[in-house]
DNA sequence: GTGAAAGCGCTAACAG
DNA sequence: CTGTTAGCGCTTTCAC
């Protein structure tokens, strides 16, 4: 059916290791022969069998990127960020949504090994265990893994995050600043990250001189109408805030509707500046984790992992979490 | 470094052919043997290499999954939903997001030739162009092309799709019953499936006897920000209208973000039922357009084809479209 | 039921 | 600079 490599040498008279050095850009070939061979196979539009190539090279350029769910607004934009710097340099993207469970996540793993990817991306901080991630040193131990806001230390595991923590303490100041003094927080889990950003608040009170009430400190489900009841209910119970720091903006969102639905109006901060945000009403003013440079920056680790080797690229790249203002909380004036 | 398919041989004194057969579950191996083979594959955690297999059989199991951008909330969703269900029947996904351009998706349709994929699958309308389909026809001719929510009626071209049309007809109809007269509509193109939507709205109007008049039909960009002014302009200008349809969710909370800042109430309805409907304020009426069930009937026409060649599954498949109701336009009660 | 052997299309060492 | 050739790991006739 298709084309090979020998259609091509056989059309210029030329042998398949010269069609070889012409495509890998082997700098052995005469000019003239190269011209040659480049248009035989414009003309007849061939392109080399990917199977065949990686059955020699055992690589057939093809990243992995893995996500719990690329439904979530968050982690598909990750992706289509990723997805467009790995195909300008010639990578091919191979997407596995694994779920959160563990056994999801092992699973997929498993799979991308048997495929033969030549590096994995991790999108998200749900890929960091609370308990042993001896499984992702396995799969480092065979190729690559580099990892979008997500701290694991192991060898061959390539980090590129946001400090959101920071991100959350500056917001807490910002609030403090503008006369907040009872700030509630809300959170979905208690993972990694979760728990970084809780850490995160906990440093914004002190540094504003609050103090720290653990009645404030609330967890819900990361799902809009469950944080609604859940602030319902606390205001219900009649326990006192005069803002809100919620650790998702889907989170946030809930929040405001409780608020709303009580004509209540307090200033509020979402995590991740996500359409939602946006969207919202008010509009969200949310910490943005950054992902415009984290995943170009990703992909420029992953780059060089794959051409220099192991220790060509920082294990840890960290960049500093930014405050969108909207209107829920409208950035404090220039003095 | 990995496991062939001649150290599991050896190690069971056989012949790689009966490895291979017992891999493929071939019938023609005694059980004795197979059970034999099969022990040594667990125990040498032996997989074959995908390259190898792919070069012999043409084919590594992989399926192109094409749209113009995964960060939009209705692509990621049927995203998730169509890799899970290829997950499931063992097949790979490689992910392309080919942006707006022809350019690009010709290129990203090439991509995935060259790679050898088993399918194409298309997500959403973009992919049906205005001009000529002969790109389309091209591919299809080496690989079957299925699309969700796009109809493009050419050989090997298997569309499944959602009737958007008849539910915007619906939904006018609606309106019209709970005696709304002057209903905006709201589109940002009129691409093929921006066409057939805008005239769902019209067949709704006569179908309720509503005149059409065209200031009424107003076009946007798809951006929050841009028909939230284009409606404010509207409101300034004075034209009247008492309900307003959306083309796109986006759109319809753009309406609502105008009609708020008037302190107006009037009823609107958006498609696209995505997380923005319900983050909105108020939470958005949506046309649902059946991601759930169309992906997976669209993974089914794929395995189908696949399995029983070109002809053995419906060119089209069509269901109706579902209005879910929300704050912005409660459901009509039951009489 | 099982084994031997011929490819699949390409890369890379080796020889000229 | 160019050609010859030996694999890469697997599937699949074709004999036995």
């Amino acid at each position: 059916m298709s084309m090979t490599i020998y259609d091509i040498a056989k059309s210029c008279g030329v042998s398949i290791a010269t069609v070889s050095r012409v495509i890998n850009g082997s700098d052995k070939v005469s000019e003239k022969t190269r011209q040659k061979v480049l248009q035989a196979i414009e003309e007849q539009n061939y392109s080399p069998n990917p199977f065949a190539r990686g059955l020699g090279l055992n690589s057939m350029k093809m990243i992995g990127i893995l996500c719990t769910d690329i439904a979530d607004a968050f982690y598909a934009k990750a992706v289509s960020l990723v997805e467009h710097d790995l195909r300008e340099r010639g990578l091919d993207v191979i997407l596995g949504c694994t779920g959160e469970e563990l056994a999801g996540k092992k699973k997929y793993l498993e799979l991308m090994l048997q495929k033969h990817v030549d590096a994995i991306i991790l999108i998200g901080s749900p890929y960091r265990e609370a308990g042993s991630n001896e499984h992702l040193a396995n799969v480092a131990h065979e190729v690559p893994i580099i990892t979008i806001n997500s701290l694991i230390e192991l060898p061959n595991i390539y980090c590129v995050l946001c400090d959101e923590a920071a991100g959350i303490t500056q917001a807490v100041q910002e609030l403090a600043a503008s006369g907040c003094e009872r700030l509630l927080y809300l959170f979905d889990r208690l993972s990694y990250s979760g728990q970084r950003k809780l850490q995160g608040y906990r440093n914004g009170l002190a540094a504003a001189g609050l103090s720290d009430d653990d009645k404030l400190v609330c967890q819900a489900a990361r799902d809009m109408q469950a944080v609604r009841k859940t602030v319902e209910k606390l205001l219900a119970q009649n326990v006192k805030f005069d803002a809100i720091v919620a650790a998702e903006d889907v989170m946030a969102v809930g929040a405001q509707k409780a608020l709303s639905a009580h004509e209540l109006r307090l200033p509020v901060i979402g995590c991740n500046n996500s359409v939602l945000a946006e969207c919202a009403t008010p509009a969200l003013t949310s910490i943005d984790n950054r992902l415009d440079i984290l995943c170009p920056a990703a992909v420029d680790v992953l780059t060089k992992i794959l051409e220099d080797g192991e220790h060509a690229a920082p294990s840890k790249t960290i960049y500093p979490a930014v405050i969108v203002h909207r209107e829920s909380f409208p950035a404090p004036q220039a003095h």
